[in-house]
DNA sequence: GTAGGAACATACGCGGTGTATGTCAATACA
DNA sequence: TGTATTGACATACACCGCGTATGTTCCTAC
């Protein structure tokens, strides 16, 4: 059976990070043995090498896609809104509950900063910062927020974001305490809004 | 020579205590050999061990320590300030300023989450956010809050602080960035005013 | 059809953590 | 005051995991 290397790579690219993604979202980056998922994909460490570099190309690579799988996500969700507000309302609100998937929680917003440093930085993966600002922006140009950076108010966003997420995973009562974090994130929203001023 | 057991051994506790803390906001948390920053300190792994459990145990000292430095700086500044409402200003402020500091970002907001977990949760360590929180209940006492849940909001506001603070330390124009990151976490905090509304 | 190179596997070295064992000095008790 | 005991710390060892060097196979190009 003769199939083009073209596909095989892809194939072994594709399951390399199945395999990754599933290590890495478990047991986390530091205890994720390479030889462990790698034989589970059916594959050696050598794959990986020759493909990602190192490990920490591999989680790279891994951060990229999920970046991307979020950033599409959120924009599904605001396109949704019926309004630029209601969209940013929407968009920050389902940004928390994906924070809290267990698998974007460890590997976006523990181990990959962790390891990679501030992972919104670099241009690949600043997906959800950038969806962000650029909400902020038409916001603005509207005339609907005070006036402040957006790129910043955007990071800011975020931050807020993710630390409700990581409170609201870690609580005793996750239901409960959801209620709380997503009112007083809206509460914070709200005191952007130029017509509430 | 004959000392006292107790003084030997809280000499080699701060001596293995401060080699850790430069080891681990210097190289990181995962390349920090502990064979060689204990011989740093003129000791062996087996003072460690015996002292700490492992490398996590020296890990969650180093941040409960610096937790309480970060807590006792900022009741220092907050006490300074001339109402509660600057108070809280001038405290996030200052917490901002205290994460651009390569020490504190690093052990603290970026190997102490990623290898402990989420820091705050835990009782001995969450100093800053209880803080605030406390704050923030002062203030809603005076009336001069929005009706929201304190703890949400403390979080919240910590990690608007964190995430601006990890931008401006990512940076190319650290001072540039600052002034942007500041006045719109003014601005923020500002909205949180219940006399703005 | 053969030369070349890539994709991947195999083999090895090295460093690092954790634990088991050993040693010595300080405290407790007679 | 002498001795037993315990705890503080050092030493030694085993295991594991990453990274690299080397080998093998199979597709592609000329």
């Amino acid at each position: 059976m003769r199939r083009p290397r073209s596909e095989t790579i892809a194939e072994t690219r594709a399951k390399l990070l199945k395999a990754a993604r599933m290590a890495f979202s478990t047991v986390g980056y530091a205890e994720a043995s390479m030889d462990a998922f790698t034989a589970e994909a059916g594959l050696t460490r050598g794959a990986l090498y020759h493909q990602f570099g190192d490990k920490r190309g591999l989680l790279r690579a891994v951060v990229a896609e999920i970046d991307a799988e979020m950033t599409k996500r959120l924009e599904t969700i605001a396109a949704r809104a019926p309004g630029p507000w209601e969209a940013l309302v929407d968009e920050m609100t389902a940004y928390i509950e994906m924070a809290l998937e267990p698998e974007i929680q460890r590997i976006m917003f523990r181990d990959g900063p962790a390891v990679l440093g501030d992972i919104s930085q670099w241009p690949s993966t600043n997906g959800c910062v950038r969806a962000v600002a650029r909400r902020l922006d038409a916001l603005r140009a509207e005339g609907m927020l005070v006036d402040i950076d957006t790129e910043a108010t955007a990071r800011i966003v975020n931050g807020a974001a993710i630390q409700a997420a990581i409170w609201i995973a870690g609580s005793e009562n996750p239901e409960e305490t959801s209620k709380k974090a997503v009112a007083s994130f809206r509460t914070f929203l709200d005191g952007l809004r130029a017509d509430r001023r």
